[in-house]
DNA sequence: AGTATAACCTGTCTGC
DNA sequence: TGCAGACAGGTTATAC
């Protein structure tokens, strides 16, 4: 469910409520979230206080100190203040504040790393550039398309750049008039800096809106996002481009689907 | 090298 | 109303 503007959106809720605060309990109420430790270990984190909360691509981590947690949402993680009918994982507060993990299908994942060894930890170490570090430039970025990879598979290549999932690689080719099929490594190098102009832009541009929700993703207070309203293709099959009229297109690529424009996109 | 498919899970929607 | 099938914001292993 979540990609970077979701889960942005999450931390900055998070930071917001939690930052600073002691951890009381900790309840795993589904083991299979845990990657990398047992309940007895996380729970050593009682006590703590959470000093940061970051995020890397789509995870989160919540930094405690000498520890860190990391989780990534997967399809149907999130966040919320109260409890809902398939919690994961239950943060305690003091003060009485709480933090619930709601996780339908049970996809999160959760792993506990040394703060100073984050950079180490196995599903952090292969990420690629993150589209708002100052590492993202476009001569780097023209490098990561000398591939003839279909243009749309390469933009949710988590090695590559590090954040974009189904709806926003379908809305930023969008944005950039890139046809999904076409081999990364046979545009233009007009086409190559719209498109890594367009990246950043549409992320934050969700981001404001608080990201998108269509099925589960709610934000921490249980209100749904804005960017919904705003999406040009996704979801869209057989309804007009409000651009140019014509009728929005959907095809599966890598078992995903991608929306888009065949008169924009052409 | 690049692509497709299935698997991990549950919920929701569509069509009969 | 019931039931089967398709599909879902992610990632990974395996097979052509």
């Amino acid at each position: 469910m979540p990609e970077l503007p979701e889960v942005e959106t999450i931390r900055r809720d998070l930071a917001k409520y939690f930052k600073k605060l002691r951890l009381s309990d900790l309840v795993v109420k589904e083991r299979r979230l845990l990657q990398n430790c047992s309940p007895p270990k996380l729970r050593k984190l009682i006590g703590q206080r959470l000093e940061s909360v970051g995020r890397r691509a789509k995870f989160l981590i919540l930094d405690f100190g000498r520890h860190a947690i990391v989780i990534h949402l997967r399809m149907t993680g999130d966040f919320f203040l109260s409890e809902k009918k398939h919690t994961s994982l239950i943060f305690k507060f003091e003060g009485g504040k709480q933090l619930y993990l709601d996780d339908p299908r049970r996809f999160a994942t959760l792993y506990l790393a040394e703060s100073a060894k984050l950079n180490k930890l196995e599903p952090l170490r292969n990420l690629g550039v993150e589209p708002f570090q100052q590492n993202y430039q476009f001569p780097r970025f023209e490098k990561l398309l000398q591939t003839k990879q279909e243009i749309k598979r390469l933009l949710l290549d988590q090695r590559k750049i590090a954040g974009l999932g189904n709806i926003y690689a379908s809305e930023i080719l969008f944005a950039a008039k890139i046809h999904p099929k076409r081999p990364a490594n046979e545009l233009s190098e007009a086409e190559a800096r719209r498109l890594y102009e367009k990246i950043p832009k549409i992320l934050k541009l969700a981001i404001e809106n608080q990201g998108t929700s269509i099925a589960t993703y709610r934000t921490l207070s249980g209100e749904p996002g804005g960017f919904q309203n705003l999406l040009q293709v996704y979801g869209r099959e057989g309804e007009r481009c409000y651009a140019c009229d014509t009728i929005i297109a959907k095809i599966i690529q890598g078992g995903r689907s991608t929306y888009f424009c065949p008169q924009c996109q052409a």
